[in-house]
DNA sequence: GCAACAAGTTAATGAGCGTTAACGCGTTTC
DNA sequence: GAAACGCGTTAACGCTCATTAACTTGTTGC
């Protein structure tokens, strides 16, 4: 994570720009003049820095989903494969959170204007949005192994979406603070996640004792809870 | 709960089928042309039902936000004032997410277009959002009293955006059916609730005992951990 | 010193789109 | 039975806006 001390380029300073006021009023909602007083310049001066408009937000969009999935790439890694799943998830979830926070108008773009992006970038920013979801749907697997995949995919695309709500959470000052608005939102994600498996596990037992039941009258053996298969 | 069994009027085609594109592609994204389309008349034939494009965008917002709170309120009356606030708020969520399930067009646009309004219905909006929001936050402080107004706020809002995440969990086919995910979202939201009061006791008690540590050193008595105030 | 280039500028172009105008036509209503 | 009206239609208007053209200017390379 290398800090950056060198002033911004400026195609760095028009992204900057632009994801704030696609995340204020929309993609369509706002015009490259707009764009371009946000920098100093006018309107098309854009054009030497971007093919176009769509050029811009079609960079935004990937970034961010590059930097989503690298990040959790790299702190899967930094645990190993046999660490402590528990706290490999605290470590996505801090991750996550701190983007959140700090970037809230590339997470509100993330899942606002994707329908805007030409087919061969929005295919991509899918692939590597799937790709991202699978880390942490196996992460938390790991973890809650009484979660099959489809159930854990759900719980994954539902925290996210709690993580994801820091947009809707007012302007700075009515809420607690930076710190303590992350210890909240982890600590939500962790119980969802744990709800999330009480849930199926309860189910399961549920059906178990069916099942039992059925075995009783026809005196059958039948196998426990199936481990999760690591991958497709 | 009245269940409709006459034709819809062409009006409540036209906001349907303009909610699903509004949803799909933006407000901007889409034409009147197409909406027109969409339920077999084009363009301007539409200006016979509506002031505008402007217009059918306000009255959907206006009408989920309304449909939302009266829902809500009408869960509290059915409660009355004696009632269990966990049997309370999971009637609570389990309308949210009948909604969320029932309109996914409705609640993406919900958060994502709202600043496409004119400014009176724009308020008009935003104020029956809050009422929504408090709503939930007095039933939830009832719940856990340990949380206070800031952080039951905040964890209120994120539910919604654990729960208003149903647009992103696929197509129907690859989820678990539309009971099941509802059961999900229904314990995570819980489990979210609950893990964010434990928070909230946590640190109370970590400070209780930073707390305790120096009444030791001093020698003064101090009050226990205090019950939620029930409102200000 | 001067071509080459990077990075702007303003003016023009052209498409898309919301809205209005003008008109048609079946169904009420008295 | 005809005036009024509900509900459409197509054509035209006018505005916004992304993009391109043509031109200027400071800086770099040799």
């Amino acid at each position: 994570m290398a800090t950056r001390t060198d002033a911004p380029t400026r195609r760095e300073q028009i992204l900057k720009e632009a994801a704030r006021l696609f995340a204020e009023r929309g993609f369509h909602g706002v015009g490259v003049d707009e764009i371009g007083a946000a920098v100093g310049i006018s309107g098309p001066g854009l054009y030497r820095h971007f093919a176009g408009k769509d050029a811009m937000l079609a960079e935004l969009l990937v970034g961010i989903s590059e930097q989503l999935l690298t990040g959790g790439r790299l702190r899967v890694a930094e645990a190993g494969t046999d660490g402590d799943p528990g706290v490999l998830l605290d470590s996505l979830i801090e991750g996550h959170i701190d983007f959140a926070l700090d970037d809230r108008p590339l997470i509100t773009l993330h899942d606002r204007e994707l329908d805007r992006l030409r087919d061969a970038d929005r295919k991509l920013v899918r692939q590597l949005q799937r790709q991202y979801v699978e880390l942490w749907v196996s992460v938390v697997r790991e973890l809650h192994p009484a979660l099959a995949e489809p159930g854990a995919r759900s719980a994954v695309h539902s925290v996210f979406g709690l993580l994801n709500s820091t947009p809707h959470l007012g302007r700075p000052g009515s809420l607690p603070g930076r710190t303590d608005t992350a210890a909240l939102l982890h600590r939500m994600a962790r119980g969802a996640f744990a709800a999330a498996a009480d849930a199926v596990a309860q189910e399961e037992v549920a059906r178990e004792e069916v099942a039992r039941e059925e075995v009783m009258k026809e005196g059958v053996a039948v196998e426990g809870v199936a481990a999760g298969t690591p991958e497709a």
